[in-house]
DNA sequence: GTCTATACTCGGATAGAC
DNA sequence: GTCTATCCGAGTATAGAC
């Protein structure tokens, strides 16, 4: 069951994150790494320098989607409707495309934190809400405006929901109560 | 600067607290904490059994507060004004009586994951959330009011709000913002 | 009851042989 | 591209001094 020989790097990037998201980032060797490959530790750093920089790699294709969803949303106008819809593509990527990688980043702050990897995503974060909110608006309404993302994270925290609720469902709600928070369609 | 012997415990609590809080669990070696106290790693041993004896003693205050307000509000009547009634106690746990600590558990999940001290915040945090949800709600409600506590805790995340939001202000609107969460009153 | 000295094991990381 | 050998620092444990 260990074959394929070439593909190492990107093998070590996959079941990193297995364990990563398993058991959190600092609980995890790179011994049980190694282990799980059927390869050594030193192994490991022929393909990369570091513990961290595994991690970074890991991200690699998360910050491009993030990418390209920033440069879009940037040239939308600042109406609801398009806040509406950007608000269901990041829905789509913490749901969905990056489900795996968002339940880490919601339960690994401390370890992202003070590594160039937490610094990146802060910053788009940080993009994100001023493309999102509105400095007009009244604090609560920034606030809530904010916490429509992490709603959205939310959606993957079972313990926020009834118990035994599908995925599906608990996606369809985040995305629900995500769009609620952005507030009422103007009565005009 | 170094005097007061007899409360040795104390201070290691204290000064744990403070260095697992600005790095996270997992970053903090019981040698910083020692060196910080100006005693031996084993010192540190005799007050405590392990780390996590020592991260599990700095929630015990915690625990007793949550446990004190979780025989309160089982008393209460399961409606909207004394839902509204306990959303503002665990907000002055939250934001104001041990705030540090939630910030801690709030970045450090993972660390307390697979830990005899994170099943019993979760096994508390299911309490709560029974209480304060009616299983008659919608899912969507269901949902949202659990959010509500979530709310609370992300008004200790700077991130969330305007740059230079005054903490008091970030208590207030994360009070407001949970209590929207609740639902509006009953329309009679 | 409080602390020191010491040692063991494990994890991240490097140098250099094959 | 992978391995052996090795280093350092962290968490932990114990024996024993005061």
């Amino acid at each position: 069951m260990a074959e394929r020989r070439g593909d190492t790097r990107e093998r070590i990037q996959q079941v990193a994150l297995e364990l990563f998201a398993e058991r959190g980032y600092d609980q995890t060797s790179l011994r049980e790494v190694a282990e799980r490959l059927d390869i050594t530790r030193p192994a490991l750093y022929y393909h990369f320098k570091t513990k961290d920089a595994i991690l970074a790699s890991v991200f690699d294709d998360l910050n491009a989607s993030v990418d390209d969803l920033l440069s879009w949303a940037g040239e939308l106008p600042r109406t609801r409707p398009a806040r509406l819809e950007i608000l269901r593509r990041v829905g789509a990527l913490v749901l969905d495309q990056w489900r795996p990688l968002m339940r880490f980043v919601q339960a690994n702050q401390a370890a992202m934190r003070d590594r160039p990897i937490g610094e990146r995503m802060e910053s788009r974060m940080t993009e994100i809400f001023s493309i999102l909110v509105d400095p007009a608006d009244t604090p609560v309404e920034q606030f809530e405006h904010r916490l429509a993302i992490v709603a959205l994270m939310m959606g993957n925290v079972p313990l926020l929901f009834p118990a035994s609720t599908s995925e599906a469902d608990r996606q369809h709600i985040a995305m629900t109560v995500a769009t609620n928070l952005l507030g009422p369609p103007p009565a005009e």
